[in-house]
This record gives C-alpha cells, structure tokens and sequence, in this order.
DNA sequence: CGCGATTTGTGCACGTCTTCACAAGCGCCT
DNA sequence: AGGCGCTTGTGAAGACGTGCACAAATCGCG
C-alpha cells in the first residue's frame, strides 16, 4: 500500500476519482485482466509482476502496463501489483461494485441457453427478467424466473432498475425489441440478433454475431489454404480472382 | 447468376487465386456487409450504391468503399456496386464458396443451443459433429446429430474434414480441447469458454465471451452515469462510488 | 547504508485504421 | 454528341493503438 500522489495523471491518485476516460481498447481488455486476476488470487497470488499479468491475459506486457497506468498507479516498482487492489480497481472503474440488473429479450433457441449461463451471474450481473413476444413461451420458468411478455418491459424497468439490455431476438424482432428498450430508460444493450440496430445517441450498443466469427475464421482459412498451395509467389495480387461470372470488367489492371 | 466450379477441384486457369491480404478491421466487417446485401438482394436491389449500403451495414461510407476498392473494383461510377456480383465476391474471398464443416465441442447450456442455431447453416457453415466429454451426454441427438465422445474427435476428422473447431465447454476443460483440435489438423478455432488458449503459431483463434460484453458496458454505464451526476464540475467527481467497499486508501484526499 | 536486482511507468517511433475531400469515370438526358 | 449529375476509388492527414527501450522507483541483502 502506499500513498503515492505523484506525478502521472492529473491530480487524483489513491482516492476515487472521476472515471478517466478511457481509450476503448483498453477498456475491452480490463475484463480479461480482471478475469486473470481472479484466477491468480484463487491460486492464492498476493502480486503479480507485469509479465506475469499478461501472460495469464494473453497480451504484451508493455500493453497491460500502459493499459494499467490509464487509471492510476497501482503498481510498486521492483514488486509488482497487489492481486486485491487492483481487482478492486478494476471492478470499481467498470462499475461492477453494484450488481446490474439485465433484463434478456427472446428465450428461444440461443436466449435460453443464455438465461442458464451462470457466467453473467458469478461475473457481476443478475438476470431480472426473461421476455418474449410469443404468448406461447410466456409463463415458462427457466432457472427460477417466469417468462413474461415483453410488453410488460414498463412494469418490469419499474420493479427492477434495469441496467443492461439482451436482445436474443430473431433479426426482424430486433429493432423493434431495442426501441422498446430505450422507451424504458436502458442506455446499455447487447444485441445477438444478426442485424444493426437503430438507436439515438447516449445509447450504448455492442454485438455478438456468432456467423461473423465464424466467416472471420473462414477467410483466415481459406488464405491459409491459398498459401500453402502455391510457394511463395510475391508478386501477382489478386489476379485471377473468381473469373467465371465477372465477364465483365475484371481484366483491367489496377494502377499503381 | 453463374456458379462457378471450384472449390476442392480448381480446375481454374491461372492457378490459386492469391487472395489479397487484406486488413484485418476490413475482414472483420465484410461479413456485415455480406449479410446487408444478402437483405438487399432478397428486397429486390439489383445495385446499391455505397451511400446505400454503408447505412444497411451501418458503417462509415468512406470506409466502405476503401473497404470494397481491397478486393477488387466491382463498382460502376455514377450507379453503385450489382449487389449480386459483390455477394459474390465478398463470398469467395471469406471463403464460402464451400460450406466448411463445423466440429462442436461441448454440448452443455450453450452449445446445446449453438448446436441448434440455424444461423450458422444458413451462412456457410455445416455443423458436422458435436462432441462431449461426458459420457452421459455421449449418445444424445440434437437437431439430428448424434453427440459423440470427445475423444472420437481423430475418428470424426477423418470423416469429415473438419474446417473450425468450436469450443463452449467449461473454461478448465477448454484448453485441452483445443490441443485435441490442433492435434487432428483444426487450424481455426472459436472459443466460448472464458479462458485465454494457447495454440501453435499457424492457429488462428477467436473469443466470444458473453460476459466481457456486459462488463465493457457496464463500464459505459457507470460512465454515463457519473457523467450525469456532475455537470460541470470540471475538477474533482465523487461519483456514486460508496466509498464503502474500497476498503484501503480512498479517503485519502488528493494532493494537487 | 548503499548497491544491485527487479519491475513499473512512459517517451517515442511505427504501423494501422479512419475520415475527409476530390478527381476520375460513368450513364442519362437533351 | 456533349454536358451534367451522380458515384466510385483514392491520396493525404489525422487519430488511434502498439511495442520497444529505458529512466525512475522500490526492495532485499550484504
């Protein structure tokens, strides 16, 4: 512990502060440090140096560092960081000191799966609410919480204080779910329908596609297999691209 | 619209297509593209212009044509892209001009439900196996596959050829699943479970993790959230931090 | 008490990604 | 045929993210 109100970022050092605003990159990377501190505290670690960090993350050392510095100093040099300070940090800068409430839009295939994931629960949220549109999956319990229509979502925003928004909606619900969502307050929404939605400024939108991943992978796939089967031929970019439907005018060379 | 032969038996002139190696943010978001214009196609659009386009995938225009101009020119001047030709295109290079076999391993809540997501099916990808470690599971049929034991994996590579391997098993067993994987020849994997692997060099994984979502929003939550609370307070915010479970230092006033 | 071993925090240089702004190209209309 | 409006493709500038390398800080030990 130390009381270093030193130099580095302006003014606030040991005390709560204002959120710094963080760069993006580094705000997605804080929960996976989080979740190796976990671990290293489980496995009864006090400290861990930089390296050790971000091994157990899987970044570059120099990275966590920087990463780190953005909300203070919390590290002792010659040491490293203490495990349950930093934990605490972290969760205090991702506002995980309170238990959110999320509430999760569509319990079919891929929602249901989600409302038994016990992820979200032992990793800072609690799931509130189940919604669906079809009357049929209405009064289901899943995981001891009842199915109610998603026209309740009001009711629902008034007895739980909603943070979060998990729209497991086929694509054409989607929209419609999110500005549902957004009528009732909720600024945060996390989107697995395979489509963009719409929402006015303040709101905070991020999504999960499982198909995309899966295309990623395929290109990295299909370059690799382009690789391996022809040596190392530097020069020819794209020439002989899918020729047999662009009759047209694929045979212009580029400039350059 | 013209097929074209290829795939496992090129026959093509020319050889391999080199593929372009393109960025990496722009492989990521041609699969957003690919989806707008798959709606597009099914509206009718026969062309669409970048403007257009850009707003269904909801990115910047710009971006989107530096984005297309890498693989390739298959816009018209003063009309816009054929939407037919660019689906297409964008296919070939994610490499889906093949359907790639898909091998699921760990069919508990989310991989049950993964198992039985037609969005994968319906954008290039076949699952061709589910695996388990648990004998109790081993044997179940889900959407008219047959779970097979995890350590039939070599077995059911050479059946199919497996092109990506999909991990949602628990975070402890994940790695060794990916070793497995590796071992059979799977050079693509997607992990679900919340863990950090480690494959060879050649390997290409991807995360999903679920609850890394919620955190990062959480963090614009609790952002927004002491935004609000002070206005114009440039200095010093006390947020709503109860400064209550940050037991160590945050009395301490700040030096400034 | 001072020295060396260790590790953080960060300045700097580099590469990648984004965005603007505009010339070049294309089709349509007159 | 020629001009005009629309849209693509791209140069250039700037924002952002990354990683090296090293000075500053701390601890332990002789």
């Amino acid at each position: 512990m130390s009381q270093h109100r030193q130099s580095g970022a302006p003014g606030r050092a040991g005390g709560v502060p204002a959120l710094p605003d963080l760069p993006e990159a580094t705000v997605a990377r804080l929960p996976e440090y989080l979740r190796a501190l976990h671990n290293l505290a489980d496995a009864g670690h006090e400290t861990i140096s930089s390296e050790g960090l971000s091994a157990a993350a899987g970044v570059n050392s120099a990275k966590l560092r920087k990463d780190l510095s953005h909300l203070g100093s919390y590290g002792t040099r010659g040491v490293g960081y203490d495990v349950a300070l930093l934990i605490e940090q972290i969760e205090y800068v991702l506002g995980l000191t309170q238990r959110r409430a999320v509430a999760l839009v569509g319990v079919g295939n891929l929602g249901h799966a989600l409302a038994g994931y016990d992820g979200f629960a032992s990793r800072g949220f609690r799931i509130a609410a189940l919604l669906d549109a079809d009357p049929s999956r209405v009064g289901e319990e899943i995981n001891g919480l009842v199915v109610r229509h998603v026209d309740e979502l009001p009711a629902v925003a008034a007895e739980e204080s909603i943070a979060i928004g998990v729209i497991a909606t086929p694509a054409p619900a989607a929209q419609r779910v999110a500005d549902q969502l957004v009528a009732v307050g909720v600024t945060s929404i996390l989107n697995f329908a395979p489509c963009v939605l719409s929402v006015p400024e303040g709101v905070d939108v991020r999504k999960v596609d499982l198909a995309i991943e899966l295309q990623i992978l395929s290109f990295h796939e299909h370059r690799k297999a382009s690789l391996t089967a022809l040596p190392a031929t530097g020069g020819s970019a794209l020439t002989a691209l899918p020729g047999g439907l662009a009759a047209t005018d694929t045979q212009e060379a580029i400039g350059t």
